[in-house]
DNA sequence: TTCCGACAGTGGGGTCGCAAT
DNA sequence: ATTGCGACCCCACTATCGGAA
């Protein structure tokens, strides 16, 4: 059987590349999945090598009977909403139930017949990944990832418009190359808008702050909507914990839905600040996933701070 | 010289399992 | 029964450093 190898990952860039032979794939949001196949012997593992073949052994079953030789598959295991659109948090709750109505999204493939071929072209790889998959894929779980080969920014246009995270643009020409690098680049459709900074939680190391507690008004009430954390430099930290200082006052400005063991080392503040924030999506709970924080809107009264209609840009 | 990639360190939302309360 | 914690998953970012381009 071949072995683990750490997976290529992809550079978060703002702009489809343009020119220069990119291929590109939409971009699932799931977890990252290299599966070893040797006839009815079946390995999977994540993206730091652990052995996650029991979590996902329907998938496992599934890539036992397409009878591969020494086989090398690197893809995104996901749980596909009623829309056919990965769904992150579906996944966290199919992964319960033992890895049923899992899909296994393979876009590349890294060896075969227990030999690498890493360093052949990635246009090579995937169509012998594609030939590999033909007869297997037709009913799923397992997939061939598909990809077009040019205009990358009418691909992202209509896959943010129909509610996926993003696209992946890869070097048709390159070797696969483990760890982060330019190679694959990942573009995100992304939602962005202000919160109301409604407190902070402490640090437990040498921060002003942790994170800054958020906050949108809905119907009149000021709700809870999660935290951001990262994204601010070392000056705005020093900079916002001097203002939240200033802002700070006994009681929540929220009117619930604040966890518990978040609520109870939080440190409130009378709700002025607006900040602008970038995150994927929201969760089941309505809380910012993968958010970072992007500035302070100082032209913007809290009050007006309330959820946008979710649309693309 | 400039840029890139690796690393360390900080933060988030989740799930799970186990131990302490 | 509830709570807390760490180990995993998904990540985000800043800051630094050395070597490649």
């Amino acid at each position: 059987m071949p072995h683990f190898v750490k997976p290529a990952l992809a550079t978060l860039v703002d702009d489809v590349p343009s020119g220069g032979n990119w291929l590109f794939e939409t971009k699932f949001d799931g977890y990252r999945a290299l599966s070893a196949v040797s006839g009815s012997k079946v390995r999977i593992y994540t993206r730091s090598g652990l052995d996650w073949t029991d979590r996902f052994h329907a998938i496992a079953d599934a890539l036992a009977e397409l009878d591969l030789r020494g086989v090398l598959l690197d893809g995104e295991v996901v749980a596909l909403d009623s829309a056919g659109r990965s769904s992150f948090s579906d996944l966290q709750k199919g992964l319960r139930s033992g890895g049923k109505n899992l899909s296994y999204f393979v876009f590349d493939l890294l060896a075969v017949r227990n030999k690498s071929i890493r360093s052949e072209p990635l246009s090579k790889r995937k169509a012998r990944l594609k030939s590999l998959l033909k007869e297997a894929g037709r009913e799923g779980p397992i997939f061939y990832t598909d990809h077009v080969n040019q205009d990358g920014a009418a691909m992202l246009e209509m896959v943010c418009r129909s509610g996926y995270e993003g696209i992946i643009a890869k070097r048709a020409s390159a070797r696969y190359r483990s760890g982060r690098g330019r190679i694959w680049l990942k573009i995100k459709c992304g939602h962005e808008q202000e919160f109301v900074v409604v407190g902070w939680s402490p640090s437990q190391k040498n921060r002003p702050f942790a994170s800054l507690l958020l906050g949108v008004y809905e119907k009149g009430d000021l709700q809870y909507a999660g935290r951001v954390g990262t994204g601010f430099s070392q000056d705005e930290l020093q900079q916002l914990g001097a203002r939240l200082n200033r802002l700070s006052r006994r009681t929540p400005p929220v009117t619930g839905g604040v966890p518990r063991a978040i609520a109870k080392d939080a440190r409130w503040v009378t709700p002025q600040l607006v900040a602008q924030v970038a995150f994927t999506e929201l969760t089941a709970d309505g809380l910012v996933r993968q958010a970072r924080f992007l500035g302070l809107r100082e032209d913007k009264p809290a009050e007006n701070v309330s959820w946008e209609e979710s649309e693309a840009e």
